[in-house]
DNA sequence: CGCGGCTTTGATGTTCATCAAGTAAAGTGG
DNA sequence: CCACTTTACTTGATGAACATCAAAGCCGCG
């Protein structure tokens, strides 16, 4: 479950030209004193929902998912987070407690800062939380318009759509090895397991894609995409 | 269309205990003056998708509706504000121009501030900032979870759960005058505005709400809860 | 008073979830 | 390493949920 913690390397991080351009040098060194590494395993829970929010917690290799469990007991995932997209920002600064689940998808190391210095110099430093707020605003505003996407669609769009999702903002190539069962698809686009596979195979036999197990091929990227704007 | 121009006095705004909160006198009194009111009628266009954001924008008083054009030209409702909850706030600090329109339900006010003095007090003050940021994160959350709560429902859980939404969140109340168009609820929940029409007949044959026009009555909530829980 | 948009209901066909049944793959314990 | 168990994947059949088309009444507004 929780891998070894160790002190990591911050000297190559890269939040310290995106996050901490405006911290000093000493403070990204405190924050870096308190820090701690996790090593975590593809299946590990990483965040359970309802938990105490007690660590500022960043992706800092690997993948994992955001997900919340609904009344009727079923996973409904909220957005894939590469490194360096935060996970933990979400609600970190408006609730005390978690309102999502997060798993790892890849093995995957997670960084943990201590939330109440970085509270504290948010608080001290207009810069800093400044740079904080455009970062979370944009992945908040990303996860928002994905959902209003995903909503509007209908079956076809949705399944086309998370397609171009993993090929443009996931792996940045048009085969994919999905991180993801068929049924985690399904959890993510609001459909049923079988209709997914069933569009999945419905792309085969019409050309767009090409279907080895997990792993993807878009060959027809033109139609993909108008699929996923018209349905 | 744009009405009358005039300033406020911003001795008793509302803002002043939560927002400016860390902000000296002195600060808001210059925010203060370069601050334009505008008045708004029902129906007037308040802010354009694609246009530059140049002002930081609040909410004084009636009530708004965002939305975007999908690609197909019709309107998907993304939320509904009330006053002090920041219409101007999803993507104004990570982005040069607005990604959604925002257009008056009922005749409003909104409070017009210079944009680039509330970066400059922010990156100046990291109290302020911070509370700017928790706000923030506070409303982008509401919106955000409040679309994955849609997407996983069914045609009469989605109705349900809006009608409650009205009533808990925007009124307070378990009588409501609508603000919309049944065609709007529709676009709120990305559902057909015909079936929209049909569930609320429904509800009222099963003696769960009243409708005399738009104004809507919950009878048994219990019941109206149960079905935006459950479908 | 007449026009256009909003509301309502019915009829029809499409889309989708669910059930069922079988195959493939992946983990588990001996 | 193999038998066993479990989970993931796949396709078909069926019925429920939903969009769309059509038609009529209503309402507000010029």
């Amino acid at each position: 479950m929780d891998g070894l913690l160790e002190k990591c390397s911050c000297e190559k991080c890269e939040l310290r030209s995106s996050f901490f351009a405006h911290v000093d040098p000493q403070g990204i060194e405190k924050i870096c004193r308190g820090k701690i590494e996790t090593q975590y395993k593809r299946g590990d829970n990483i965040i359970q929902e309802g938990n105490e929010i007690i660590d500022f917690i960043y992706l800092k290799s690997g993948l994992v998912k955001l997900f919340k469990i609904t009344d009727d007991g079923r996973e409904q995932i909220i957005n894939i987070a590469k490194p360096f997209d935060f996970v933990s920002l979400l609600s970190i600064f408006s609730d005390t407690h978690y309102k999502y689940s997060v798993s790892a998808l890849e093995d995957s190391v997670i960084c943990n800062l201590v939330l109440s210095d970085m509270k504290k110099f948010a608080e001290d430093n207009g810069k800093f939380a400044f740079d904080m707020m455009q970062k979370m605003s944009k992945i908040t505003d990303k996860i928002l318009v994905q959902s209003l996407e995903i909503r509007r669609r209908n079956l076809k769009g949705r399944v086309a759509f998370i397609l171009l999702y993993f090929a443009n903002d996931i792996y940045d190539n048009l085969t994919i090895d999905l991180p993801v069962s068929r049924k985690e698809i399904a959890e993510y686009i609001s459909m049923s397991t079988e209709n997914v596979i069933r569009t999945f195979s419905e792309f085969r036999d019409d050309k767009i894609i090409k279907i080895y197990g997990k792993n993807i091929e878009i060959i027809d990227l033109p139609s993909l995409e108008r699929i996923s704007k018209f349905g």
